[in-house]
DNA sequence: GTCTATACATAGATAGAC
DNA sequence: GTCTATCTATGTATAGAC
C-alpha cells in the first residue's frame, strides 16, 4: 500500500480535478468562463468557506465573512454561485465525489477478509485526515442541507457502513470472523473513524498520528470479531 | 443496578430540580418572579430550543422561531433571559449540571474494575439517551459557545475521558486488563457513547435499544482490555 | 407578566460603473 | 471579471400598553 505521504497527493490531485468537473457541469451557473480562473477562484472559495464555518458555523458566516476569507468582492462571489445554498451544496458535491471515488479506486485490489478490514480502515482514515475539513463540516452541516442533498448525504454515509458489514459477513462465512452482528460491528467501526476527523484537535495535542490511530482501530476490531469471543 | 425505566424517572426530577437552581442564582437577570411560573416557563423554552436547534441548528433559529415553538411572545421570553448568547449559556449550564450530579451519583457504588467499567458505560449510555436533545445539541453548538463556556465544555468533556481512562489503568495494576493504551482506549469507548446520542435515528430504525448498545460496546472493551490479546 | 408594535443592525442579493 | 454602492428582508432587542 502507498505511504500516506503519496496518498495525501494523490487526493491534492484529484481535488483540483474535479473542481474542474463541477464547473463544466455547471457552466450555466458560473458567469465566469476562463476554466483556469475559476478552479483557481472556486478553490479558494471552498477553502475559505470550510475554514470559517468550521470555525463558527456555516450559518453564521456571513458572505462579508467570505469574501474576506477568499480575497473576492461580493460581487464576485456571486459570479461563481447564485445563493449560499447553492454554495454549500457544491461543497458537499464536489467533497462526496472526491471521497467515493478514492474509496472505490483504493479498495478492490486487496484480497481477504482481514486484509480487506484492515485496508478499508486505514484508507477511509487517511482519506478523513487529507480532506479533514470538509468531513468535519460535512457532518456538522448536514441539517442545514437542502433536504434532497440530505438524503444523498445519509445514503453515502450508509453506503459506507454497509460496505464494512459486507466484508465482515465474508470473513464469517469463510469462518474467519466470529458470529459478532455485522451491522452492530460496522457502526461501531464508522463511529471509531469518526471520531479522528471531529476530535482531530485531541488527536493532535496527544501527538496521536494517523498511523498509530489506525492500528488501534484495526487491533480493536479483530479483537472484537476473533473467532472465539471472551466470555465475560 | 436499576432498571432504565426508573433511571429516566430520576432524570426527569434532577432536571426540574436543576431549573430551580438556575432560577435561585440568575434572579437578577430573570424578571419573572414566581418560582412555580419560572420553572414551568424555563422548561418549556429549554424545550423548545432544544428541538428547534436540533433540527435547523440553534443560530438559524431565530427568535421568532423560539416564541412560536415555546408558545411565550418574543417580548415575554426577554423576561427570562437578556441575550440569545445567554440562553445558550443556561442550557449548557443546566445540562452539565445534571450529567455531572447523575454520573457521580451512580457511579463509585460498585468495586472492581470490570464492573466499574461496566457500569459507567451503561450509565453513560442511559444518560445521553434520558437526555438526548441536550447531548446532541450540546455537541453540535459547542462552537457558538463563548470562549469561557467553551473551555469548559472541553474540560468536562476530558474529566469523563479521565474517569474511562482511570478505571482501566486500575484494572491494569490489578492485572485483570491487558496492556493497552488507557487513553487511547477511553477515547475509543467515548466515540462509540458518542455515536448512541449523535445517531439516534439510526439505531431507532434498526430498533437497537439502549440496552442491546450497552451490551455491544461492553463486549467490545472487554475484548480489546482481555489479559491475553490476539496476535494479528 | 405578557402582549403588540417598533427600533436598529446585519444578513443575502443585485445593479451598474470600471 | 471584479468592484462599490445599494436594495430589501430578516434578525435581535426594547418600549410601553394592558
Amino acid at each position: 500500500m502507498m505511504t500516506y505521504e503519496e496518498f495525501k497527493g494523490m487526493v491534492h490531485l484529484s481535488r483540483r480535478e474535479i473542481c474542474k468537473e463541477i464547473f463544466t457541469e455547471n457552466r450555466d451557473l458560473i458567469k465566469v468562463k476562463k476554466p483556469d480562473r475559476v478552479v483557481k477562484n472556486l478553490a479558494r472559495i471552498f477553502e475559505a468557506t470550510l475554514a470559517l464555518s468550521n470555525k463558527k458555523g456555516f450559518h453564521a458566516m456571513s458572505l462579508r465573512d467570505l469574501s474576506a476569507g477568499a480575497g473576492l468582492s461580493m460581487g464576485a462571489l456571486y459570479s461563481y454561485f447564485a445563493s449560499k445554498e447553492e454554495l454549500l451544496r457544491m461543497i458537499q458535491d464536489q467533497g462526496r465525489r472526491v471521497t467515493t471515488r478514492i474509496l472505490q479506486e483504493q479498495i478492490g485490489t486487496v484480497a481477504g477478509p482481514r486484509e480487506k478490514l484492515q485496508t478499508a480502515i486505514v484508507v477511509h482514515l487517511y482519506l478523513s485526515d487529507a480532506m479533514q475539513p470538509w468531513f468535519y463540516f460535512s457532518y456538522m452541516e448536514a441539517k442545514n442541507l437542502p433536504k434532497k442533498a440530505q438524503r444523498e448525504a445519509i445514503l453515502s454515509e450508509l453506503a459506507t457502513e454497509q460496505m464494512f458489514a459486507d466484508i465482515i459477513r465474508e470473513g464469517q462465512n469463510q469462518n474467519i470472523f466470529g458470529p459478532r452482528d455485522p451491522d452492530m460491528t460496522s457502526a461501531l467501526i464508522k463511529a471509531m473513524l469518526q471520531d479522528w476527523y471531529l476530535k482531530k484537535w485531541k488527536y493532535q495535542a496527544r501527538q496521536v498520528t494517523v498511523d498509530a490511530y489506525a492500528r488501534v482501530v484495526v487491533d480493536w476490531a479483530f479483537a472484537y470479531l476473533n473467532r472465539e469471543p471472551v466470555a465475560e
